[in-house]
DNA sequence: TATATAATTTAGGTATGCCTAAAATAATTT
DNA sequence: AAATTATTTTAGGCATACCTAAATTATATA
């Protein structure tokens, strides 16, 4: 069995793949709050156990075996969102937290039975996608807001996690994901989004923009 | 807040101060499955934490400081036990495992909306009290089942809850806690008891017997 | 191309929590 | 009371996972 920090560097590894294909060091360090140095030290371990490629100055990639273990890893942390959701009420922006600590204890017989309570469900409470039994991500087609212009109509399919202050401010507005809103305007000069949801007018800023993820883009029907 | 290992000596102390007063290095150490120098480190410790008195080579015991960890933990155990079984339907000689886990990293929040879940409940599911959040735990009166004698009826209070093999054979005779008897016959030179469960005629041996605590008995009416 | 800057790695240190072996203390037997 | 046995503590090590500081390597700038 890994220890509870080899778990969260394979988890943080995938999630910066995604973005950046190759992970430096520093990145990652600066991810999981830690020291460069510290960084080089785990994934000489992880390079050992054969979970990660590495060249000296070259960054770092998950093999299949670590790619594997990273997403079970993810898998646990999403299930366990949604449970701790559904099942006990624990309100969005605190889920998060919980499912950090949990995700690495819970067993894989308790798990299969939250799926099951669950129905065998594809997102956490954030849109986020959680991988299947055998570590099959569904892939999805999600543009960030900031890319919106005037008049789109969208849905919200996902938004970031982590920030739990974040998640309780577009909760204010009803910003969960599978909501629809239409931007009624893009404030020039990178302004804000002022956005129709249920036919109430919000304004969100750049920055939380940035964290708001989008699907079924339409134009507007009048063109 | 305390590290996971500080805590299971907190508990593992409890449990044993309960049972003979002033806990030994030794008895510590082989309940924790850990040499005796290595209680005597974590009890250096607890001792600087103020969580335990201890005086060299005269055993340990929890200050009033400690003791309230102690049951917390506890509490943290018995609810998460009662909560897998009851809600995710996890078998009974399981919970014990998962909750051991568990118990270290669920919140005070969590807790609490599975404590309003399961209704405010006072025992796991192998019959064991479970502290309530002050730390007061209901004072029970449960004798050994090799205490009793022939043609006494009693219901069963509580199970060991650590081995899983014992749960598993008590459920094969429907000895849960809640499940009436009546002993039918004790043989004699430390032999087995032969009881009536519902009808049916059971033999369960020393060693077993050892482990089921029970409540309420009754001399034969007949007397 | 040489130099300055930035990123990464190496080297050495800390704390936790376990271990074994040896020393100290307590309890039991003769 | 002395000697043996058992228990407990001390001393010194190991692995994990973090840290800081210094050395190395790579990249950007003059």
């Amino acid at each position: 069995m890994l220890t509870h920090a080899a778990e969260d560097y394979l988890k943080s590894i995938y999630k910066l793949q995604e973005k950046v294909g190759k992970v430096s060091t520093g990145i990652l360090a600066e991810y999981l709050n830690v020291k460069p140095a510290s960084a080089t030290g785990m994934i000489k371990k992880l390079k050992t156990m054969k979970l990660v490629s590495h060249e000296r100055y070259q960054g770092v990639t998950l093999t299949d075996a670590g790619r594997a273990i990273a997403l079970e890893i993810i898998r646990h942390h999403r299930l366990l969102e949604l449970y701790l959701f559904k099942a006990l009420g624990v309100p969005w922006d605190g889920v998060h937290e919980e499912a950090e600590k949990l995700e690495h204890v819970i067993s894989e017989d308790v798990e299969a039975r939250m799926d099951e309570f669950l129905g065998y469900p594809t997102a956490d409470p954030h849109g986020a996608p959680i991988p299947d039994k055998n570590g099959v991500v569904i892939k999805t087609t999600r543009i960030p807001m900031t890319d919106l212009r005037e008049q789109q109509s969208c849905v919200v399919a996902e938004v970031s996690d982590t920030d739990s202050a974040l998640l309780r401010h577009l909760g204010s507005f009803n910003l969960y994901p599978g909501t629809a809103f239409r931007v009624v305007e893009v404030a020039p000069f990178e302004g804000p989004f002022t956005i129709d949801v249920a036919g109430q007018q919000v304004v969100i800023g750049r920055e939380v923009a940035k964290h708001v993820f989008v699907d079924d883009v339409q134009d507007p029907d009048n063109v």
